[in-house]
DNA sequence: TATGAATGAGCATTCATTCAT
DNA sequence: TATGAATGAATGCTCATTCAT
């Protein structure tokens, strides 16, 4: 019952945003009461926080096997970004409407959801700086802030290409153009 | 009396969310009653719209004098593009809780506000597209792609730039890298 | 300037009722100010009262002048009252906005205006009874009830013989049906 | 709770007009809160229409029973329309509270109300039209119009009679001269 | 454990009325 | 005297949350 209250959630803050996304409904959607709902989420916040804790589980789970390999100067700089990339946007479309749910736009009005990130960032940060500062064939230069931006770009376009795309551009293209960005910022 | 009402909802709508911010509590931090602020205007969702015109067409402004000097292949590609961004976040930091208001995670919640932004941004497209075909600095490939990533880029991480920069990083650095991420993405 | 006023108010009465006809309308159509408006009439209430002087003022004149006349017993009861219907439908006809304004549905929205009927309609009462009563044609009965039928009758029906008749039957016949209606009530 | 809710609203509508009546105000009266209210009734309108056509089909009952017994040359006219009248009175009577909510005044104020009459209307029209001119003991005459003018007499009559009888008449007195009024009106 | 009727604080919006100009 | 911008109490309605069954 829980995953099932959880998908109706996603696929409801999808569509029509945290705000105008009611508990009745989703209930309704699950097919379950709204108490049964309130046995198991404390608050419609919580639902959020639910879906963004699975969600970045399944993220970082990726993204620390891309580091993985990225630590092996052996393999190429593209290589490793190309993979990252292609598994983070196969991750979104896997579930969009989960995705969706949790774009910056939904999450931003409930409250108190923006500090789960950042702990976990600060050390991801720190993780990335040593890693680009290892890697001979990556540049030098202030490798946190290399990290810094390296992270808000991959987070940030990855969800553009996966949910708003402009109609007309072939997604392979972008994603392969993504890794040229990232690539070229990186390499000497 | 209208500066006024605006400012005070960029000022709430950036520190509370749209759907929290309650068009009584604008008029209270404007120093108005509710009732003059439906003088001026129709919706809680109107002042929106008039804040994001009215910044947009800062943007604009800008990104035309941008688009300009990138048409010239007599200037730099880094130069043009330091300068874009640096007007850009400067422009974002006049008034920080504007261009917080009208981040994407405010924008989105409300209804109808959202299109706006389409029809601008194909025109655009397509004119940074030819631009960079037409520059002999810029490499070959898919310029509409390339056009599409590149302004979405400087959108999205600007605003990150401006609002959202991790402790302990330095904003002029984080700049630089920045111009550094799109000349290198961009030259041959 | 009050004349204006006092038309746009019975126009937008008519048109809206008195619940949603609001101050700052009739003041836009009368082309005034609202300011203008509440110069000289102290309450929105007030314009009702006003119009409804004036109207009772003329209704009045027209029942005086046919009571009168029934106090002669040589004039026939029937073409008495058909003067008295045909006069009356003509007033209402006259200025339909304005009798509509005064229906019943309108006048009993605003408080306190309900009293101001009850006095004149019982001395009204008390004249058409004794009238009732010295008549040789009127039959016998309880004059006072006779006359308290016959004012209702009267009132209510012309008012929807003008404003809300039927359609596809026609005027003239529906009024000499009424009457007929008063005279066969009335007489022996 | 329907019913608590429907008995508060006549109550209240009575007493204040469909306009100063507020849903709050029915729903502390009904011992309820607002959000049960809503519950079941989507509007505040709805309150006034199930009151309404609850009413109607009371209305309606009665009347078809009196137009079966118009039918029956057999039975005098007077005592037909005695007993309508007594029944109807008798109906207005039973809940004031609820028949004071439907009077005129009430009905207008709400949008979309004035409709539902007109259709039964139209067709009791032509009912009776054709029962008047079936009966032998009916003067000839322009039946529909007749048949017209007896519905509002009856209908407004009757409204008055119960709720607006002007003091120190006997209320039966009343009813009787009624009775007369109409038995006059329609024989030979 | 599951239900869903009931709750009531809270919100966007309206409009009669005032008053400085 | 005329204006109309400003006021703010009041209203219809929503929805997160509770709790008796």
């Amino acid at each position: 019952m829980v995953q099932d209250i959880l998908q109706a959630a996603a696929e409801t803050f999808a569509r029509l945003g945290y705000a105008r996304t009611t508990t009745n409904r989703i209930a309704a959607r699950a097919g379950v009461s709204v108490g049964s709902l309130y046995q198991y989420f404390p608050h419609k916040d919580s639902l959020l926080m639910r879906l963004l804790t699975g969600h970045h589980a399944e993220v970082h789970q990726v993204i620390d096997r891309a580091l993985e390999q990225l630590a092996d100067p052996g393999i190429p700089l593209e290589k490793s970004l190309r993979k990252l990339l292609t598994e983070l946007t196969a991750l979104h479309a896997a579930d969009p409407s989960l995705t969706k749910a949790l774009s910056a736009a939904v999450l931003r009005e409930s409250p108190a959801v923006d500090e789960l990130h950042k702990e976990q960032d600060v050390e991801h940060l720190q993780r990335v700086s040593t890693l680009l500062a290892e890697r001979p064939d990556v540049r030098q230069g202030d490798h946190r802030a290399m990290a810094a931006l390296l992270g808000q770009t991959i987070g940030q376009l990855t969800r553009w290409l996966v949910h708003d795309t402009p109609a007309g551009i072939d997604h392979t293209t972008l994603l392969e153009e993504l890794v040229q960005l990232l690539t070229r910022y990186l390499r000497k």
